[in-house]
DNA sequence: TGTATTTAATGACTAAAGTCAAGATCCAGC
DNA sequence: GCTGGATCTTGACTTTAGTCATTAAATACA
């Protein structure tokens, strides 16, 4: 049985943990639609990990497995993959309350064909595929969130590949800054331009026609 | 309680509707790694219509919910939009043992941005949402196949996600070549073409000068 | 089998986007 | 504030793919 004195000593690390998961606790139960009890927070507590990483640090490099998935609490990074003449080009950008990792290698533990940097300081919950499966996927809002995440995503790789099969340069620009405006103001230019499968040349030249 | 003549009477219909739902059968369970009970099957045969669609006859028109989702049991099809120049653009061309459905009209219920026409004739065994909650996601091998096919289904989106912004369109039609060799015979050029994001001159240069 | 329709190939031209190079601007860190 | 790297713009040119028109080939099917 534990003393008053040891439920004492856990509480400045428990508060100063619960205000960092409190994004990951809100997620899952937005997404969920179910609350997680204080037990099921507990369990998310003692399995994710935090992690730094540095602007321009790397989350997974091309070649290895990626070993596990972060939840960002803070900062932002791009998924990218480097073609046989050297050009970088970005699958996906990930900002505040998504979620970092390369799915195959993840789930399949396989060599993954993606780099992941960070392109601002950024601070993440990280986690092993066979922790999630041991101990996560049992709580069923995170097994609920799985499956909207996975329908979401399904449903936005859908769109995103009508556009670029079926658009120009500049409609999949307009488009962009419909849905996530904010990505202008907070990523470089040349990085929005990879993400649209355009040049830096083209972007900035099509920004200039859509001024006049 | 059932006398014997009501069981016998029976048969025959189980029969000929086994034959129909063997491959849909078979695809559950392989991709759920879990066996369908009788009753099980008996549910999935109670639920589910069977239909014939012609060559060029539509499952689904843009502007119209998808009210049912449909497996393939032979032929094909392809899921496409129409751009304000009148081009179609093909997203998806679903075989034998696909599914065929707009995700997000059919889970959301929202008038849908695709089309989706018979390119052969075809049987598929189609069901309706409502149904597929109420009767079959309640199975566990279908909620497991449902979780196989959301993953499967993702990391393809990444990988065609990933050609279609870093590859020239030469590169893309050698991935398809390899990766779906029957699609060419099956298919008319320039339904490939639309689905690589092609006019069919253009696929047609390329394989000129693919075989020099 | 013959004819209409669909599909594919090709040439000439146009449009969109990429490449390379140079200069301007912005900004982080000392 | 200064400085070096990163980012952005612009011009000249090249490459890639689209468009339009025509002809050829394949296919459907009556």
């Amino acid at each position: 049985m534990r003393s008053k004195k040891a439920i004492f000593d856990l509480i400045p690390i428990g508060i100063y943990m619960m205000s960092d998961f409190t994004p990951l606790f809100d997620y899952v139960e937005k997404l969920s639609g179910k609350v997680l009890s204080a037990d099921e927070k507990q369990i998310f507590m003692r399995h994710f990990k935090s992690k730094k990483l540095k602007k321009r640090q790397y989350f997974l490099q091309e070649g290895d497995v990626c070993k596990y998935t972060g939840f960002v609490v803070k900062g932002s990074a791009r998924t990218f993959t480097v073609d046989e003449k050297g050009h970088e080009h970005i699958l996906k950008l990930s900002v505040e309350n998504w979620w970092l990792n390369d799915f195959e290698s993840f789930y399949q533990l396989t060599p993954s064909r993606f780099n992941i940097q960070a392109l601002e300081d950024m601070e993440i919950l990280q986690i092993t595929n066979a922790l999630v499966d041991e101990f996560i996927k049992p709580i069923p809002a995170f097994a609920a969130m799985q499956n909207v995440i996975s329908q979401n995503y399904t449903i936005a790789a859908q769109k995103r590949m009508q556009s670029a099969i079926s658009q120009s340069g500049e409609q999949r620009f307009q488009e962009l800054i419909n849905e996530y405006p904010h990505f202008l103001q907070r990523f470089p230019q040349n990085m929005i331009a990879s993400y649209l499968g355009l040049s830096p040349e083209t972007l900035s030249r099509i920004r200039k026609n859509a001024l006049k």
